[in-house]
DNA sequence: GCTTGACCTTCCCATGATGGGAAGGTGTAG
DNA sequence: CTACACCTTCCCATCATGGGAAGGTCAAGC
């Protein structure tokens, strides 16, 4: 299977893939006698792995430590657990924040005429509120 | 006032006041005789606006929309609202996104034991989830 | 066999917002 | 006059991703 098609099965772009070899985060696959890169099915499975743990918001680094584990047959699930649990309060602490920002800026608005004065209380704040 | 004491008085670091100047985010200050730029009160006012706006999640290009119709005396408070909602809109999808990976991890995180056994319903799902 | 088009390779560049740091000039207090 | 704090510009790094150029490879069709 060249990088196409395992981009394809995978979901990860040939793109990604070749910077997730460079930057060690995967193993660097077989190598046909041309040069292309040849993937089996355990790659494959793997960049699955990698592009399901990114879509839950771990940064590449983070999904280095859970590759490490998914491999590793004897670690303790405490250790996947912790691991899991401190990601889901740093991805709930974002979140709020990012609401925290959409509540003030909807009050603003609200106090907002929305016509074709040019008063506005959205600016006003932003130019003076502490 | 010089760059630093700017900075000390908007809140906004040095660096990124540079920053803003290069962009054209910010007009280039006076500079003294010897190079330095020099800042006066109506500069700070603006680098304390672009604070604000950064801090309610706009991006540095749409600080620049706000930062125009800041200055504009006659725009309609119309045009102020509907980009402000638009943003509110932008931010709760994101925060909505975060959650979603954040509950999505917190319920495969509720079925591990999180004890020394190995077994771990996290990585088996992420390793085989669709 | 030869051409064509789809694929692959590596290499470099860009993004967005920010910080770090080097090399060198300036300004001020003691 | 010497320190020291500040300023200047310039380059580099981050993080994850995409774009694209220049050139090699492979398979299908003629």
């Amino acid at each position: 299977m060249n990088i196409g098609q395992a981009a394809e099965a995978s979901g990860v772009s040939a793109k990604m893939i070749r910077y997730y070899e460079q930057i060690g985060l995967i193993e660097p696959p077989a190598r046909s006698q041309s040069g292309y890169r040849v993937y089996a099915e355990p790659n494959v499975h793997t960049l699955r792995f990698v592009r399901r743990a990114r879509s839950l918001g771990f940064s590449v680094e983070e999904t280095g430590s859970l590759l490490a584990l998914w491999r590793d047959r004897s670690r303790a699930s405490a250790d996947v657990k912790s691991l899991a649990l401190k990601h889901v309060a740093e991805l709930e602490e974002k979140a709020a924040a990012l609401q925290a920002m959409a509540a003030t800026l909807r009050h603003l608005a609200s106090h907002c005429h929305g016509d074709q004065r040019p008063d506005c209380p959205i600016l006003d704040k932003i130019g003076s509120a502490s």
